[in-house]
DNA sequence: CGTACCCTACACCGGTCCTA
DNA sequence: TAGGACCGGTGTAGGGTACG
C-alpha cells in the first residue's frame, strides 16, 4: 500500500472536517466523498502514476444513483434535504428527485415487481457493461440518460461547497479534453466528459483510508437524515433502517448466462481451463462454478475478468466469499494467465474481456509495452494486485 | 435571555453563449 | 436557428451571532 497515514493527516482531516463540521442542507457532501471512495477503490492502479486523477461526473453520477436508489421509493420518499416554501409550493428536497423516483419507476416495470434497495448497485454495473445494457428498452435507458444528467448538476453543489468558500477543496469541473497534460483520466473517461479533478495526495489519502471513509460516511448519512423532518411523521425512520438501506448490498447471483455459454463453447472445442484454487482441470463434461475473483459481497463486479472457471466443491465450501491469501493468490496468477489466454481464443470472450478490463485498469497497455507482458499476463497482475489490496486494506477474511 | 439580522448552502430561474 | 450548455442572480430555511 501507499504512504504512511500520518502524511495524510491534513488531507484526511479535510475529508472528516467536510463530514462532520461543513453545514449540509441535502446529504450531497456525504454523498461526494463516499462516490469519490468508491471510485478510487473501483480504479485500482491509477494510484501508479502519483498524478491528479480527472473522475467524470458521470462515473460519480452512478454510484449516486446506487446511494440515492432506496430513498426514491415511489410510495415512500426519504428526504434527503429541507424543503423550502416557495411560490409554487414546496420545493424538492433534492433536484433530481423526480428524474430518479422516474428511472426507479420505469425499472419496477420492466422487472414487473416493487424493487429491492441495492437494486441501483444491480443497475449501474449493468449499465456499465455495453453487452448488457442493450437488453434494455429504449425508454428505460432514456430515463436512466436523464437522471445521470439531472445527478451531475447536483454533483457540481457539493464539489462548490466542500470545505470554506466556494470551490476551496476542488476545482469547477471541466471537460477532460480542457485537463490534458495535467493529472491522468480515470479508464474510460471521453474526452467531452466533465470531470472532478482529485490532487494526487487525497487521491492517495482516500485509498489508504477508504474503509475510514466509508464507516464515516454511513454513520454521518444516517444521522443526517434521522434529523431531518419526513412526510410521514407517525412512522419516524430511525438511524438503524437508514443503515440497512444504505449498506444494502446485491448478493443474488445474477446468471452468467452469456459468460457460460461462451465457456461451454470453448470446453467443446476442446479448451482446458485450470481451477487456480485447486489447480484442478476443467475440460468439457466436468462441472465447474464461474468464480467471482473479487467476491460479489465485497464489491459487485460481474466483469469478464472477474470471472473465472474453478472447483465447484472448493468455490462453495473452501473459499466462499473470501479472498485468497497472498501466498495462494501468487500460485493462482500463473492459471488465471492461462485462463484469460483461453477467454482470447474465443472472439466474443476477446472483445468483451479487453473491454471491461480498459474500463477498468490504467495500466495494462504500459505492463503490455514497457514490461513486455503479454495482455493475460497483465490482466493476472492487476487483478492480483487488486485482490491484494483490497483484502489488506478492508481486512477481509482471506484463505 | 430573547430577538432581529446575517450568513451559508442550496434550488430555481432567466438570460446568454455556443454549436450542430 | 433552435436547443442545449453555461452563468449569474435571487429566494429561502435554518443555524449563527450581535445586540439590546
Amino acid at each position: 500500500m501507499g504512504k504512511p497515514m500520518s502524511l495524510n493527516v491534513a488531507n484526511s482531516s479535510v475529508i472528516s472536517t467536510i463530514l462532520r463540521h461543513d453545514t449540509k442542507v441535502t446529504s450531497y457532501k456525504i454523498a461526494l466523498l463516499r462516490a469519490i471512495n468508491d471510485v478510487v477503490v473501483s480504479f485500482p492502479d491509477v494510484y501508479t502514476y502519483h498524478q491528479n486523477v480527472f473522475v467524470p461526473l458521470r462515473a460519480l453520477a452512478d454510484y449516486w444513483i446506487a446511494y440515492y436508489w432506496p430513498f426514491v421509493d415511489p410510495h415512500w420518499p426519504i428526504y434527503q434535504g429541507r424543503r423550502s416554501l416557495r411560490a409554487s409550493g414546496l420545493n424538492s428536497d433534492i433536484a433530481f428527485r423526480q428524474a430518479l423516483t422516474s428511472l426507479r419507476l420505469e425499472w419496477e416495470y420492466s422487472i414487473g415487481t416493487a424493487s429491492k434497495p441495492s437494486d441501483g448497485f444491480f443497475l449501474i454495473n449493468e449499465m456499465k457493461i455495453g453487452r448488457k445494457n442493450q437488453l434494455y428498452s429504449p425508454a428505460f435507458l432514456q430515463k436512466y440518460q436523464a437522471a445521470v444528467v439531472a445527478l451531475c448538476d447536483a454533483l457540481e453543489m457539493p464539489i462548490c461547497y466542500a470545505g470554506p468558500g466556494k470551490w476551496s477543496i476542488f476545482a469547477k469541473p471541466v471537460k477532460f479534453k480542457s485537463l490534458q497534460g495535467q493529472g491522468i483520466p480515470v479508464p474510460g473517461t471521453l474526452l467531452e466528459d466533465r470531470c472532478l479533478v482529485i490532487n494526487a495526495e487525497l487521491w492517495q489519502t482516500f485509498r489508504d483510508m477508504s474503509l475510514w471513509v466509508e464507516a464515516l460516511c454511513i454513520h454521518e448519512w444516517c444521522l443526517f437524515t434521522e434529523r431531518l423532518p419526513q412526510e410521514n411523521q407517525h412512522q419516524p425512520i430511525n438511524r438503524g433502517d437508514i443503515y440497512r438501506l444504505l449498506t444494502d448490498r446485491p448478493d443474488n447471483r445474477r446468471p452468467l448466462t452469456w459468460e457460460r455459454n461462451h465457456i461451454d463453447i470453448l470446453l467443446l472445442e476442446g479448451t482446458e481451463f485450470i481451477c487456480p484454487w485447486t489447480e484442478k482441470s476443467i475440460t468439457q463434461g466436468v462441472s465447474y462454478h464461474l468464480d467471482h475473483l473479487m467476491p460479489l459481497s465485497v464489491y459487485p463486479m460481474n466483469e469478464l475478468w472477474n470471472l473465472a472457471p474453478s472447483d465447484p466443491h472448493f468455490n462453495a465450501h473452501q473459499k466462499r466469499d473470501r479472498l485468497p491469501s497472498s501466498q495462494r493468490l501468487a500460485s493462482a496468477l500463473p492459471h488465471l494467465t492461462h485462463t484469460y489466454a483461453n477467454y482470447l481464443t474465443s472472439l466474443q470472450l476477446a472483445s468483451v474481456i479487453k473491454e471491461d478490463v480498459n474500463g477498468r485498469f490504467a495500466t495494462v497497455p504500459q505492463l503490455i509495452n514497457q514490461a513486455h507482458l503479454s495482455f493475460p499476463q497483465a490482466v493476472s497482475q492487476v487483478v492480483g494486485d487488486f485482490l491484494n489490496d483490497v483484502a489488506v486494506s478492508r481486512n477481509l477474511a482471506r484463505f
